[in-house]
DNA sequence: CCCTTTTCCGGAACGAGTCAAGACAACCGG
DNA sequence: CCGGTTGTCTTGACTCGTTCCGGAAAAGGG
C-alpha cells in the first residue's frame, strides 16, 4: 500500500517521527534516481545533492528500512541493494552475469506468496511472514553477448578454480 | 537428481575431474556432518578431520561449488552457507532472528520452479534459469521466547538507528 | 619412481560495513 | 525569534569475511 514515492520526501519522514535532515532527502532524492542501487552508488548520488558522510548514508538507510520507509535487497553475492518501493511484496528478477535487478509484481498479492507444504512437517511451529522470490537468469544483453558484461554474481563459471577476471558490483 | 550425499567423496571428486585431495575430503565431510554451515564452521569442523589451511577450504568450496557438487546460499544479511543438496531445486526457511536455515522440498518440481507473469513486459528477452524461494520468519524456538535467540539478520528492529547489539554469525 | 600439473599454503591485502565520541542542527517551548 | 534538548552527523579507526599472490607441496599418469 503506502507507496512512498507518492508521497513529499520530508512529508513521509516526519509523519514517520523523523527529524527532516538534509542527509535523509539527499538518500530519499538518490533512491528515487537510482532504484536498485547499492550504497556505493546511493552514496555518489546523494553528494550530487548535498554534502553527506558516507557513515550518514549507512545510517540513514538503516532507520529508513528499519522503519520500512525503504526495502533492502540482497542478492546472493551482491552487496546491500535499496529501493522505495515498499509494502506490495514485489518480486525480483536478477541477471548473473551483470547483476542487473528488475521488479516482477507479486502474482499471489500479499506477503506470504507462497506456503511451503512441509513446513509443519520439517520445520513445526515456525511462523511465516514472507516468501522472497528471486529470479535467476540472464537479461537481454547478456543472454546476447557470448562474452558476458562485466560480472556480479557469478557462481556460474563453468570451469574450475581460480578465476582471473575482475568484478565490480555497481548498478 | 545426482544427490552427492549418496556418492563416494573420492568418486564424486574423481568423476569430476578433480583430484583427490586431503583439504576437498576433509570439506565434504564436515558438509556431510553441517548442513547449511557458513564458511569459518566449515573451517572448524575440517581441522577435526586433517590440518587443512583456511585458503584452501575456500578454494575447495569455490571449485565444488563451481562444478555444482555443492550449492552455495547466502541468506540477505548471512554470510555464505554451503550444503551437499544438489540438484534439486529445493528451497530454505530461514528463522530472522537465529538465523537457522530449513530446507523445503520444492512443490513444483525442477527448475524453474515459478514463472513470472510479467517476464516479458518488464525484463523482455530475459533468459530464466531458476526460480530462488527463501521463506523468512521465526523458528519455533525464536518465536517462543520473548527475547529472541542470538540474532543473525535482524532487519526486523522496529527502533531507530543505530542498534546496540551485538551479532553473530554462526550456526 | 619421476615429472608435470594441479592444488595448497601463509601472509598480505581488500572492501563493505560498523563502532565511537564529539560536533552539530532540528525541533520545541518560551 | 532565541536558546536548550535531543536526535543526528562527522571523522577516522577498525572489524570481518573473503580474495589476491607466489612459492611449496602432493596427486596422478607414464
Ligand atoms: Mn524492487
Ligand atoms: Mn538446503
Ligand atoms: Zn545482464
Ligand atoms: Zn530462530
Amino acid at each position: 500500500m503506502t507507496d512512498a514515492t507518492v508521497l513529499q520526501p520530508s512529508a513521509m519522514l516526519r509523519r514517520a517521527g523523523l527529524r527532516v535532515t538534509q542527509p535523509r532527502l539527499a538518500v530519499l532524492d538518490a533512491l528515487a534516481r537510482h532504484p536498485h542501487a547499492a550504497t556505493d552508488v546511493l552514496i555518489a548520488a546523494a553528494r550530487e545533492t548535498r554534502s553527506v558522510s558516507h557513515q550518514a548514508v549507512y545510517d540513514v538507510l538503516h532507520t529508513l528500512s528499519d522503519l520500512g520507509l525503504v526495502r533492502r535487497i540482497q542478492p546472493a553475492g551482491s552487496v546491500a541493494r535499496y529501493e522505495l518501493r515498499v509494502g506490495d511484496n514485489h518480486h525480483h528478477v536478477v541477471c548473473r552475469s551483470c547483476g542487473d535487478v528488475v521488479d516482477i509484481d507479486c502474482a499471489t498479492g500479499s506477503a506470504p506468496c507462497l506456503d511451503p507444504s512441509e513446513l509443519d512437517v520439517h520445520a513445526p511451529g515456525f511462523v511465516l511472514h514472507e516468501a522472497e522470490v528471486t529470479y535467476w537468469g540472464l537479461c537481454a544483453t547478456c543472454a546476447g553477448s557470448a562474452e558476458p558484461q562485466p560480472d556480479l554474481t557469478a557462481p556460474s563459471r563453468t570451469a574450475s578454480s581460480r578465476t582471473t577476471e575482475k568484478r565490480k558490483n555497481r548498478v
